[in-house]
DNA sequence: CCAAAAGTGTTGACGCTACACCCATGG
DNA sequence: CCATGGGTGTAGCGTCAACACTTTTGG
């Protein structure tokens, strides 16, 4: 058999699943809504949806986002870039009993977005809300006060959740995606509580800004100042071209 | 519409591709089949085929590769390890375009593998062979006396070649990799002219040397030695348990 | 003896951590 | 005045690049 045989070739669904991400109160929040129907009736799951025949993954992925949480529409020149968010493929899940209903295979996307105003319920969910991701997959600590529901994400969400917060992690090491958490300006102080909140840890304030400001390229100085977060007024910044950063953000020992 | 209506979705073909480096001769190469169909009848193209029903994307990747290469069948329990080599998903191909017969969804994947005897044609491939990942992309410095093929590669396999160089280029700088470029048994100087091979610079071997062996559980002494490259004898490695390496391997600048 | 590859020692540049310290605002 | 967060200076440490140098084989 040819590896391309067009005729007679097994059929499958495709979907995409969103690892949508933000940082709300000091803490790594992702993007779930209830699902409506069997099955994992009442379960949170990821959002997500099938692929049109029409459109790439990556439209389909910015598709859904538009439709669960109201971010603009977009662009196909751009998929890295929607609306400030960043959005970029994360991984594919494919195993045969994933879905008990048929074959589907997923191609999860990551996106990582500024703090936004509630989500609003899309087209073809009931609910959505942040919820922090400590709570959504294994940890067991101190969810009694929060009423946390702790029931399992639906399908393999869990899993594709883990990589998603994983790769998060790793690549704001590297990388100067950290800013997509922050809103188009933003202080020092506040692109600090990014990565203490996305890697759990407490960072040394005086370090950190020599660090960020002393990278070429990576922050850009608005002149404006700000005080929201009381004491002395800071710079305003914005993100700047560069996008990798060299040498990375170290990541303290655990 | 529910996200996951059971009824009416768009039917999809699901293939897996194979991008299979390997380090022969000083040079990065990559394993490319004779198409013997159209479309690009002819044309060199990655391996690859159709997902079956019953098996998991990895599953279908290894026997894909075992077909192309006559590695050994692989493992569910360790998808990671195909006889020595090692294989994981690289990314997803979706273009509506990308195959002009029908909608195709391509997982390709990424095998590193030692230097393997020639490769033998599978069954549903006319021929297969080692290429040079420069021949096969882009460079078109000193292709005079290599009288290499420059037709491009079929569908975007290109690109996803390309894609798979580069997560092969920066992996090995953080992990323990490159290994899996080499026999069971090698020297730090094979292991060096990987990373030479693979990222196209030269290295200073002292300091190679220095940094691989002083990196903890990255490389066990065999106790032998071997003097097949010349001059003096030098100890034999396997590779140790560690897979990431901290501090990462420096890559010089361009 | 010479070439070639394997290893070891040393030095200076650089980046990071850990602080001490000062600045500017609100209460 | 004091608490709070913003920002700068500096000493100590560790890693790495760039060598010089020694070791052990084959021709």
């Amino acid at each position: 058999m040819s590896p391309y045989d067009p005729s007679a070739f097994p059929p499958f669904a495709v979907t995409v699943d969103l690892v949508v991400l933000t940082v709300r109160r000091h803490a790594l929040c992702a993007l779930v809504v209830r699902r409506g129907e069997p099955p994992f009736q009442g379960s949170w799951a990821l959002p997500g949806g099938f692929v049109r025949t029409d459109e790439d993954l990556a439209g389909a992925a910015g598709r859904e986002l538009a439709e669960e949480t109201g971010l603009c529409a977009h662009d196909p020149a751009d998929p890295g870039a929607v609306n400030g968010a960043h959005l970029e493929q994360l991984a594919t899940y494919g195993d045969p009993r994933r879905d008990p209903r048929m074959r589907v295979v997923s191609v999860a996307h990551l996106v990582l977005a500024p703090d936004l105003p509630a989500p609003r319920a899309g087209g073809d969910a009931n609910s959505a809300r942040w919820a922090p991701v400590g709570e959504l997959l294994g940890r067991r600590e101190e969810s009694a006060s929060d009423a946390g529901e702790q029931v399992p994400l639906a399908f393999d969400h869990a899993l594709i959740l883990a990589d998603g917060v994983e790769r998060a992690r790793s690549k704001i090491e590297y990388s100067s995606l950290a800013t997509a958490f922050c809103p188009p300006e933003f202080t020092v102080g506040e692109l600090r509580r990014v990565y203490e909140a996305v890697w759990g840890v407490a960072l040394d304030p005086r370090n950190f800004h020599r660090k960020v400001t002393g990278t070429p390229g990576f922050l850009v100085p608005t002149g404006g100042t700000t005080t929201r977060q009381g004491g002395r007024p800071a710079q305003l910044f914005r993100a700047g071209g560069a996008t990798l950063l060299n040498p990375p953000m170290l990541r303290p020992e655990v």
